[in-house]
DNA sequence: GCGGATCAC
DNA sequence: TATGGTGATCCGC
């Protein structure tokens, strides 16, 4: 934690500087949904002082404190080096910049029509469908923090993300709802039908967002495509009485944000047409942008940029200040550029999987080691439904100060059961309990990553199918080269293996169904010896060398996997018990692709 | 490759 | 009294 030392004094901060930067720690505190629609109305003033007052002192808002100190001595490093920069020759910079827009400009494609659709205030409108009498009063969905609120509780400056506490403080009245996702997606899933109908390849952004490429909707049904929109709307507020908004451009990134201009229960389209691309973006503050956050917002604020426009006569410094996949970012937001290829979500690559819990602080190691077991389980429930393992293993913690923490272990085979899980990610734990005496924690979670997918491979690897099991098939197969295409022989083998992998996945399962994890909850277990752990598998106490300990849980796992299956392989059942389709988790799928500011888009015709 | 940070929804 | 869960990416080391 940075700790700068006495108040941070500033040539020119963000605006004004009052005591100690409250100005922006209370736009901080508005919270990361400030620039969505229903706010116009209210008094930001007033809504960031009620905030303020309910906020202040806690935990919570020290650690906020703390975030805003860090990002103010941020900016100013930024400052520093931007008046740096200005002392010297940049018309190098300025030819790549300029090289670099004339590069993108060429990849600009109007031909497409995309639009971004989203629902009006979606959880919200799903209960008032039960219960119409919410109409009439503020509401909210939620409980802690807020998901959604319908528009007459933003009228109080009530927004999504807010913890209800302090919803409650700026709307007395609110009325707090808990979430039926069950009953979200259900809706959701009646509105996907009708969307398919105008582009069958729609990309699901979340449960309540969607692209769709209506270009060969428009031309067979010869239809403008404000037309279309208008036609698409009004057969979803139909037949599903939830109302949408829709932004209509040249590519995704223009609708999603033209999507916002008219809600709710409109639409708004930005021709496809380089001026008037070019116009709309000029004055579009660059927070609009999805993308540009509260930080980054900041940092560009206080170099001057605060539209799209105003990246244009900065371009030369961008690189420089925040590196080139933020320039290539920028330049492409200035240009009014953006992705055209819209596509379903299944064929993205999933990269993780995890589970976190958030609970009232707990000091106790014991008590600590209980949520940790049940993360575990939690955990291996996910792998099992999404089919994949893990080759990585990342610890989350959160301490009661805020502070988030994670620390990770490469693991030689991959892993999926909560038992495996819990041994590999105790020592950890066990290592920054260690590293802070006294941790108290408010979160605790869990994330495999480096995935291999348990999928059966049978028939993806010859069938139409083959497009999702192939990066992962690759690993699997051990092939270096990542192009390397598959041949029919080496699918086979891949397959074959698999196969006997799965094998022992069965019998390594059904051997640890019975069993209890190993020392799971024992409730008080005493500090460990300050220079060395126990193994969590065989006891022996190992030194403290991160490298070496881990190396020795592996092996300690793998050994036990192999001693398990052999014990239990006279007695193999037909079925192994997948955990199909327990109780299903609000896994909002991750939003796609326009979403990151480094993340560059190009787009060949 | 690891850990921190930012971002979206 | 009290501030979420899931997934992704980028940066600096």
């Amino acid at each position: 934690m940075v700790s700068p030392s006495g108040p941070v004094k500033d040539t020119k901060p963000d605006s004004a500087q009052r005591d100690e930067n409250s100005d922006t720690l209370k736009y901080q505190l508005l919270g990361p949904s400030l620039t969505k629609a229903g706010q116009d109305a209210v008094d930001q003033q007033k809504v960031s002082e009620i905030i303020y007052e309910a906020s202040k002192g806690s935990k919570f808002f020290n650690h906020e404190q703390d975030r805003d100190r860090n990002l103010t001595v941020k900016i100013e490093r930024i400052l520093k080096e931007k008046a740096h920069l200005e002392k010297l020759d940049l018309s190098q910079d300025l030819r790549r910049a300029d090289e670099y827009l004339a590069e993108l400009e060429l990849t600009r494609d109007l031909s497409q029509y995309v639009i971004h659709v989203d629902c009006d205030a979606f959880f919200a409108a799903v209960e008032e469908l039960d219960r119409p009498e919410l109409k009439t009063v503020p509401m909210a969905v939620g409980k802690g923090v807020l998901t959604t609120c319908n528009y007459l509780a933003r009228k109080f400056g009530v927004r999504s993300g807010m913890a209800s506490f302090v919803a409650k403080k700026l709307c007395p009245q609110l009325i707090l709802l808990p979430m039926n996702y069950d009953k979200y997606t259900a809706k959701a899933k009646e509105i996907r039908e009708i969307m398919a109908q105008y582009d069958p390849l729609f990309e699901s952004a979340s449960i309540d967002e969607a692209y769709l490429n209506i270009t060969a909707y428009c031309a067979e049904n010869e239809l403008d495509p404000e037309e279309t929109v208008q036609r698409m709307r009004a057969e979803i507020l139909q037949t599903t009485k939830v109302s949408v908004s829709a932004g209509i451009a040249a590519n995704a990134k223009i609708a999603k944000i033209a999507s916002n201009k008219n809600k709710p229960n409109g639409q708004f389209r930005v021709p496809n047409d380089r001026a008037a691309i070019m116009e709309f973006m000029r004055e579009l503050p660059v927070r609009k942008v999805n993308g540009v956050g509260r930080v980054f917002e900041r940092e560009l604020g206080s170099i001057g940029i605060e539209t799209c426009g105003d990246i244009y006569p900065h371009r030369a410094l961008l690189t420089r200040l925040f590196g080139e996949k933020a320039f290539q970012f920028l330049a492409q937001c200035y240009l009014g550029l953006g992705r055209t290829k819209i596509e379903p979500v299944e064929t993205h690559e999933r990269k993780s999987v995890g589970t976190e819990t958030t609970f009232h602080e707990i000091g106790d190691r014991g008590e600590i080691r209980a949520k940790l077991d049940w993360v575990s389980r939690e955990l291996e429930g996910d792998l099992a439904r999404t089919q994949f393992k893990g080759r990585t293993l990342v610890l989350k913690v959160k301490l009661h100060t805020f502070e988030v923490l994670t620390r990770q272990t490469a693991v030689s085979r991959a892993i999926s059961q909560a038992k495996d899980l819990y041994n590999i990610a105790l020592p950890m734990l066990a290592k920054l309990e260690k590293e802070i005496p006294g941790m108290k924690l408010r979160l605790l979670g869990l994330r495999c990553t480096n995935l291999v997918s348990t999928k059966k491979a049978g028939i993806n690897f010859f069938g139409a199918a083959a497009v999702q099991a192939r990066p992962i098939s690759a690993e699997r197969l051990d092939l270096k080269a990542a192009d390397h295409e598959i041949t029919a022989e080496e699918a086979f083998e891949g397959a074959a293996r698999q196969e006997i992998q799965d094998e022992m996945n069965d019998l390594e399962q059904l051997s640890q169904e019975a069993a209890i994890l190993p020392d799971a909850t024992v409730p008080t277990e005493p500090d460990p010896p300050p220079a060395q752990w126990d193994c969590p598998i065989c006891g022996r106490a190992q030194t403290a060398d991160d490298r070496v300990f881990n190396d020795h849980v592996d092996f300690c796992l793998s050994r036990q996997t192999i001693r398990e299956a052999i014990q239990d392989s006279s007695e193999t059942p037909e079925e192994t018990t997948v955990h199909s389709n327990r109780k299903r988790k609000p896994t909002s799928q991750a939003s796609s692709s326009d979403a990151d500011p480094r993340q560059r888009r190009l787009f060949f015709h």
